[in-house]
DNA sequence: TGTTAATTGATAATGATTATCAATATCAAT
DNA sequence: ATTGATATTGATAATCATTATCAATTAACA
C-alpha cells in the first residue's frame, strides 16, 4: 500500500491554485506535475524537456510563468548549487533544510533544529543584525552514487 | 593606526596569483581593488562600473575572466541571494558563514562553531550521505538599516 | 452553451555570459 | 634596457536564459 507522495502532493497543489482562483490548464498541470514527481531540482528548460517527451505543444514562456507562479504560492523554492542557482524544487511544508548530491543532484529534505535558530539569532545580534532568515543547505554524496 | 585590511588582502591576492604564474595586469589588479574593498558583493557588470569610474579600458570579458580566476584560486566566493546568485564577495580565510542585509546587501561573516559541523554530519549519516560541504548564509536587517 | 477574462504559445526583445581572435603587454632571460 | 615567448586583453560575435508582447485560445462559471 505504498502511498505515492507525488500524488498526493500534486492534488493539493491543484486544491491550492484554486483557492487563489488560477485556471488548472494544461500547461499548469504539466509544469506541476513534473515538479511533484521530480527527485531532484529541475531547470526551466529540463521541465520544458520533460514536459514535451508526454504533451506537446507547451511554450518555455508557460514554463517560466509557472514556475513564478509556484514560487508566489511558496509551492516550490529556488534551489542552489555552488555554480549558480536556476533549478527548482518542490518546497515542502514548513521550513526545511536540503541535503544534495554533489554526483546526482538527488536531494532530500530535513527538518531544522531548535538550538539552530536560537544559534543564528545569537550570531546576528552579536553583530548588531536582526536576523529574518536563514539558508541552510548541505552537499554530499548519496547512497546509490557512493 | 587604523590597519586598512583590504590593502592587506589586496597584496595577499597578488602574492597568490604570482605563485600560481599568473600575471599581475591593469586588468587583474582593478577587479581585485574593488573585490577588496568592497562591503558587500558586487555583480561583474557592477564592477565593471566601479572599474571604469577610475581607470579606462577594462573589458567586460575580462571582468568575468577575472571573477574565474579568483574564484579557482577560492579568493572570492559567490553569494547567494533570495532571486539570484550572480554576485561575488572576497572570500575569508577559513570556513566562514555570511550574514547579509536584505535591505542594503551589507554583509559580514562569522565563523562556524564545532558543534554544528558534527550536526550537519549526522544529519547526513542519518539518510546515508556522506556529507562533503555545507552553506550557511543568515539574512536580516543590518544595524544601519534598522 | 455562451460569455468573458485569464492564459497560452510564438515570437521578438532583452540581458548576461561565453567564445573568438588579432593586438598587446607581462615577465623572465639575456 | 631589449628581446622574445606566450599569457592576457578588449572588441565583437555568438550563445544562452529570461522577459515582454500580443493575437488566439480556453477554463470557469452562469
Ligand atoms: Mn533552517
Ligand atoms: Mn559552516
Ligand atoms: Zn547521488
Ligand atoms: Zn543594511
Amino acid at each position: 500500500m505504498s502511498q505515492d507522495t507525488g500524488q498526493q502532493r500534486l492534488r493539493i497543489w491543484k486544491r491550492i491554485l484554486r483557492e487563489h482562483d488560477l485556471r488548472l490548464t494544461p500547461a499548469r498541470k504539466a509544469v506541476m506535475e513534473i515538479l511533484t514527481g521530480c527527485d531532484r531540482p529541475l531547470t526551466a528548460q529540463e521541465i520544458h524537456d520533460r514536459a514535451r517527451d508526454h504533451r506537446h505543444s507547451l511554450g518555455i514562456a508557460s514554463v517560466y510563468r509557472t514556475l513564478d507562479t509556484l514560487s508566489d504560492l511558496d509551492l516550490i523554492q529556488r534551489i542552489h548549487h555552488l555554480q549558480g542557482c536556476e533549478a527548482y524544487g518542490p518546497a515542502l511544508t514548513g521550513h526545511k533544510h536540503f541535503l544534495i548530491c554533489t554526483e546526482c543532484e538527488r536531494m532530500v529534505a530535513f527538518p531544522g533544529w531548535d538550538e539552530l535558530d536560537d544559534y543564528f539569532k545569537a550570531e546576528g545580534e552579536k553583530r548588531g543584525y536582526q536576523v529574518k532568515d536563514h539558508w541552510l543547505q548541505l552537499f554530499g554524496v548519496c547512497p546509490e552514487c557512493q
